[in-house]
DNA sequence: CCCTGCTATCTAAACGATTAGATACGATGA
DNA sequence: TCATCGTATCTAATCGTTTAGATAGCAGGG
């Protein structure tokens, strides 16, 4: 009960106590543009501490027409290959003292649209789309309103709009390699339904670096654990099954593995499998998989810094080759 | 460029070019304190789709002190449980049009408050905490503020805190039920460092349905899979693991999983696991959790309806017992 | 024909901060 | 002594809404 509920601190009531108009309190308060008595400010100070202010963000917002809020858009939180990202973007901006709000699109290019206008009504300072295949382009939406919008890991490919992601390529080269040094001639790849966005690049740098290899197969599933699964016991059952296989994503490896296990296959001795994108889930499944790591928070990093205006130098962070177990190595495994 | 970005389109357009007041235009938009005459409507509203006006939430919650935002404090999104959590709250709050701030607190009481107060210096109307054991009593903040605050899976226990939960009690009985019913007689209970929250709750639900049992064994390890895993791998080293054993959380369930996989123990078949959170992870690991799984939705519900200050009827949502194959039953696999 | 009461609308004061322009006060130089 | 300048501070407009109070117009009862 040490403060009553019903009387929010404002500037006025600063000024009023400390004896001084509300711009001076304001000057003290931020720095501001001009400057203040060092007597002043101690009494300005003073007044505020005992009083307990604390400035409303929504009337400084109103006022400065910046209210240090970003809108985080996300595809699907429910795969930790976007929570994970998700994660690393909310700690960027908290260590620049934004605020993030957060939203789920679940795919659906409507409300993601929504969802950027609701964000863009609450006058955010800046956008960040995480947004798979299926996501639509809101740079039309966030450019009429004047706010930077960023994409991460998938977005539109025509130039206008800015989208961070990493180095797939080389990630991809290191794994086939990694494979062939365990003696794999042919090495499969298990791809989106689709392919667009980074997913594509993953699959394109795969066929460049098994070029020599006319028989090295392609498939296809869902990025859900339960689609990989079906189509490992299928393909178990059908004695289908390739010896070595990289996965577009940790969820598909996931699924991958618990296949295997309910289909009596042993990983790795039968299948050996490299993920390609290394969430932090990766390190505990059974057994653990090799991945090549996607640099998150590298790529969270660069994406607020775009926001900020500023250009990163480094266009694309290198995903570092992470050697377990699932790969036939005798892994890190404590 | 169909708008230009420099000019956003506010009431006092609107009012203009629709020849009427700023008041009616408000009335309109929001089906205002008073009644506006048909016909006026309809120029209001085709004005405000002329100009594709969009209110500004911001002048909007600095004059009527509701912001239609809520935050949402999190111990550690980088943990499942806590992030599906997260999820149906985020999606609870997005069926009522409210906009959700979300903060990380990482197990850090200092930290968790200093977001809560960040996230009441931006006049949120509610705070949802997802909090863990280190997790500190913000009460007194929100209450000093006048802002509702929830905690959920686990708060303060003095009664001044409203926490929503899930029924442990039903939960563990089942689960050790069913494990006595695959024919075990001593049942494992792997539980926290300290246990404090639910995961006592769970514990002590434990000791009471094995209470026949002298030698059931507590073991204890961090919540992490890591902990987990290592501790599994340092008993079967030891020949001192359990033959049926129900973990806290998931993540720790995981961890055994990988640490036993590691360890060349057979789960179910030496080693029998049920664990008592049941994240959508717990599908696909290999073999399959057997699970209690946490009602998570009923929990954000209850939680976002509590903040609106209605006071929903049941008190704890009932956890099902999922079976699937780490208990040795021949499950729902694919 | 005037007064009453109702409806539809307008005017203007908030909300709490920021900040440009006006002002007051000493100190300085001629 | 007076004009000049610089510093420290105050006054008040502004951001875009919401909404209570004032007002205008019209119908109906006496």
């Amino acid at each position: 009960m040490t403060k009553r509920a019903d009387k929010p601190i404002t500037l006025a009531d600063v000024a009023r106590r400390a004896g001084t108009s509300t711009a001076v309190v304001s000057y003290v308060i931020n720095d501001g543009p001009r400057p203040v008595a060092a007597a002043t400010r101690e009494r300005v100070l003073a007044a505020a501490a005992e009083l307990g202010y604390r400035p409303n963000r929504i009337a400084r917002a109103l006022r400065s027409r910046t209210t240090g809020v970003v809108g985080l858009v996300l595809a699907d939180a429910s795969n930790p290959y976007f929570a994970a990202l998700a994660r690393h973007v909310e700690q960027a901006l908290e260590r620049r003292e934004r605020l993030t709000l957060i939203g789920n699109a679940g795919y659906s290019a409507d409300r993601q649209r929504d969802l950027v206008d609701r964000f863009l009504a609450a006058q955010v300072d800046g956008l960040v789309i995480v947004s798979a295949e299926g996501g639509d382009d809101v740079t039309d939406l966030a450019q009429a309103a004047g706010v930077p919008a960023v994409y991460v890991h998938h977005g539109p490919s025509d130039g206008r709009a800015r989208v961070v992601g990493a180095d797939n390529h080389d990630a991809v080269r290191e794994a086939v390699a990694h494979l062939r040094g365990h003696g794999h001639r042919h090495i499969a790849f298990l791809g989106g339904p689709h392919d667009a966005g980074p997913v594509a690049d993953r699959r394109t740098a795969w066929r460049a670096a098994v070029a020599d290899d006319p028989w090295a197969a392609l498939l296809r599933c869902d990025y859900s654990r339960a689609a990989a699964h079906s189509l490992t016991r299928r393909l178990a059952a059908g004695d289908a099954l390739p010896r070595a296989l990289i996965t577009a994503t940790d969820e598909q490896a996931i699924g991958v593995l618990s296949g295997a296990w309910a289909s009596g296959v042993a990983v790795p001795g039968r299948l050996a499998v490299i993920s390609l994108d290394g969430t932090p889930e990766s390190a505990h499944t059974a057994p653990a998989l090799t991945v090549t790591r996607q640099p998150l928070e590298a790529m969270a990093e660069q994406a607020v810094e775009l926001l900020s205006g500023r250009d990163p130098g480094a266009p694309a962070a290198h995903a570092p080759l992470v050697i377990r177990r699932s790969c036939g190595c005798d892994g890190d495994q404590d």
